[in-house]
DNA sequence: GCACTAAAATGATATAGATCAAATTAGTGT
DNA sequence: ACACTAATTTGATCTATATCATTTTAGTGC
């Protein structure tokens, strides 16, 4: 046994995305702008976010409808993207267990201007924005570290330009792959196991590319042993030789 | 007279780049995030703004630099840029009066993620992050605005990401020429002249392409007679044609 | 182990836009 | 009005990547 194949990710089983009350404060304590909390505000804080679990591929909310919450991931991956009029996807980010999602439009009202889809089962913790104005008001410590995230999303955001308009397709994808390795990476025999499915298609719409061309990238780095791939995975094996198709 | 051909944008006096404490009062009262501030909270928070004078093409900071401002323009236009390792400049924003940029890094310290330009002669306001951080514990209602502003932000950039992976060169062109119409246009004869000095180069650097091909955009442009343009600058005649190039 | 299917890979071709190389011209200073 | 120069335009290729068309295969359920 173990010689057939089978996918190399976990299926994180329904339990284990069930948010308990301690699993909560746990995460919501690792997220950037609650670290500075002492323990009993945080508590407070804690019982204002309610936590939902969502499945691969749910769709946690659409582009366009009216922003109610902010959310935070305590367990999972969830996938930012834009549909283009044309039938297009664009991925804008892919987020782990800790990151904050949503809507942070907290004077009148505001509409999503992406989609969020859980890439892997989740739970995620909503908080609605009158909330979470109160907890900003109450302490202005949360404020500015939330300031500061948000500029930090600007920096990848504008990093993401910057790499889309002057690096090759296949440096894209190293650079995504490097990214995601930071976010998912699991060590596993000799190699980085990137611990979420994902697809040539998100690669691609997160790459600004095809499929297809995608595919003949990862074809390449697989050949040439960076990588080792199949369905909706991805390992890397030798982490410097990918970063160094990022220079050159 | 009259006949001679000259550039049709003002070249602003140095006076009126000079900035005044009126004019420092007013324009930094116009923007977002100080709107709800009363006007002696705003008088106080104006005394901790020093003026400063640039002139066109001036390095108002370089990438890499430790960062310590806050800024905002009173008078002129400003270019965000990144100068990559390649020798390419990738052209993040033009900002107009009122916009703010810098570092909003209030917790340890700093580095300038890109570049900021003078694209015009311009008057600058500036403040340190230590007393910004003053500014808004003391103000929790500013952090809320400048939260708004920066999410803003976020979104202008993804919007960004998604047209240069999704739409042709001219399309973005056009989408350039609408936003800086937007923040820049001044009625002119029949027109709308963008009163800011700013090249193909500019252009292609914002786009995403080759000074060569938005050329050969705005030449097109120009046949049509959807636009009137010279070395620096652009009027759009039609922008309702404008408009149409960025669908179809 | 076998059949099944959606994902991925591969091949052939087309094309938008980059690149390289000149020619032209708008706007300035005198 | 004239000379000057950097900005712009235009032309002729070249190339990375998209597109279209199939084939192959990884992983699942039985």
């Amino acid at each position: 046994m173990g010689s057939r194949k089978t996918t190399p990710l976990n299926n994180p089983t329904l339990e284990n995305l069930h948010c308990s009350i301690e699993l909560k404060t746990e995460k919501l304590g690792m997220v950037p702008f609650f670290q500075d909390l002492k323990q009993p505000e945080l508590d407070k804080v804690v019982e204002k976010f309610s936590a939902n679990h969502f499945s691969e591929g749910d769709e946690i909310y659409y582009q366009e409808d009216p922003a109610h919450y902010l959310r935070v991931i305590v367990e999972g991956a969830v996938k930012l993207l834009r549909y283009t009029d044309e039938g297009k996807d664009v991925v804008l980010d892919i987020l782990n267990p800790g990151s904050y999602f949503g809507s942070l439009k907290l004077l009148g009202s505001d509409v999503y201007t992406e989609s969020a889809v859980a890439q892997s089962g989740c739970c995620i913790l909503s908080i609605g924005l009158k909330d979470f104005k109160e907890v900003l008001q109450e302490y202005p410590a949360v404020s500015i570290a939330l300031l500061e995230s948000s500029s930090e999303k600007l920096r990848a955001s504008q990093e993401q330009v910057k790499q889309l308009t002057t690096q090759s397709v296949e440096k894209r994808i190293a650079n995504i792959l490097l990214t995601l390795s930071g976010k998912f990476g699991e060590e596993k025999d000799g190699g980085t196991l990137l611990q979420l499915p994902f697809s040539r298609k998100d690669l691609a719409d997160m790459a600004g590319t095809t499929t297809e061309s995608a595919s003949r990238v990862m074809s390449t780095f697989q050949k040439e042993g960076i990588i080792e791939t199949g369905r909706q995975w991805v390992a890397i094996q030798d982490i410097e030789r990918l970063r160094s198709v990022t220079k050159s």
